[in-house]
DNA sequence: GAGTGGTCTAGACCACGCC
DNA sequence: GCGTGGTCTAGACCACTCT
């Protein structure tokens, strides 16, 4: 259970939606019924239904109700903030991470640029190949201020880098723009992934900021054409 | 001004984020003094505060206030719904819409999958041509079902679909999925884009869905590599 | 008319940042 | 301690849907 109400509710709703206990496109209790199940007041169990339409798992219909969407046509969102870890442990696929370079170094003028910090500071460059099916397709290169990160361990980075900052570090990470383009490959990829004959490389530069707002790791992915894949929800707001 | 209190205090904010007139990275006022300012509650405030959290504009930091974010930094998000029409006229670039077919038709399975409906039941396909600084780049297949849609016009094809539907039609485009994905070209491709040498082409897939939650649009948007690109914001949500 | 979600209010208590 | 945003409450009125 966790600490708010409303989250506590959603989680719960989210539980049931996933489990199947609530079928899709079923009926969800009124506002009013679920402020007598759960004994909080309206504007608390609203909170938790909007998550859950903010998120995709249900549509607001004024006059009828909140019905469940079928969650299972929208699977697994890449949109928002997930890490490659998270993400095929969801598939249950066999995946492997390489780590080809990890150190401490100053940054060039491009690295400069993208995250906004002085010349003299220090970063992190970190170069992962990710293997699926015996073959390397995505080419994760991190780069993150020392300023945030004072020390880094091969272990971490064979691992999930994201659960280190967030988990150990206690940095919590707010929001993150995203950018896909395709581009040529660099050596770098010819070197570290299997990219068999493919002239392109999609790209995906990802900008990511701390809870005040500060920019504190820039992240480029780089997918083989053919194993690239991004799906998102979005509602239209307002 | 809007209907509504807290959109009718978004809006105010907006424009004078987007203005200037409030800095990039600079403390909004606090949520008690806009409750003064705009003479409503404090939920009202911090409702308007949230869609602005949420869109990109402001960060929240709990004890000190809300700042604005550099939203020239996070420059047009294609994440959303916005039509090409809307993109376009945002950049300010000269294009020209090209419409290469618009028939009412019995779907085959594959948008009959897609759309999610009877063989019997007719759609509208539209496949229409972005040409930008002269060249055909990105080429738009929309299938509509005609139980929404009765009518359409050649002219309309050659404006926004979108703000037909909404507009006179009075459809309300409530969310979508949108898929992304990296795919060789057709023979339409080739025959209807200016594709050069290109051995792919980026696929988006989109599927529309009306307020009451029935899925009434799919397009496919196929954007030549070195045009495309795709940039999203994402918050960490609970 | 009864039931639903959408908006709004006035007030309360809390956790956090800062001085 | 004071000001900030985060959560929660109890109640109100509205617009919409269905019967």
């Amino acid at each position: 259970m966790r600490e708010n109400k409303f989250l506590a509710i959603y989680d719960d709703l989210v539980e049931q939606i996933q489990s199947g206990e609530i079928k899709p496109s079923t009926k969800l209790p009124s506002e009013n019924e679920m402020v007598e199940q759960y004994g909080t007041s309206r504007e608390t169990v609203r909170k938790a239904l909007n998550l859950l339409s903010q998120n995709g798992f249900i549509q607001k219909i004024k006059g009828k109700g909140s019905f469940t969407l079928d969650v299972r046509k929208f699977d697994f969102p890449v949109s928002g903030l997930v890490s490659f870890k998270e993400l095929v442990d969801k598939m249950g696929k066999p995946w492997k991470t390489i780590v080809y370079e990890m150190a401490l170094e100053k940054p060039n003028s491009y690295i400069q640029k993208q995250l906004n910090i002085k010349a003299n500071e220090q970063v992190w460059k970190i170069a992962r190949a990710r293997e699926l099916d015996g073959e390397r397709i995505i080419l994760d290169k991190d780069y993150v201020c020392q300023s945030f990160v004072p020390t880094l361990s091969m272990e971490t980075c064979e691992g999930s880098l994201f659960s280190y900052f967030e988990g150990e570090l206690g940095l919590k990470i707010s929001f993150a723009k995203k950018e896909i383009s395709v581009d040529e490959p660099t050596e770098e990829d010819y070197k570290y992934l299997d990219l068999k004959d493919y002239k392109h490389i999609v790209v995906v530069k990802n900008y990511i900021y701390l809870e005040d707002a500060s920019l504190f790791q820039y992240t480029e992915s780089r997918h083989r054409l053919d194993k690239f894949r991004f799906v998102d929800f979005a509602r239209r707001g307002h």
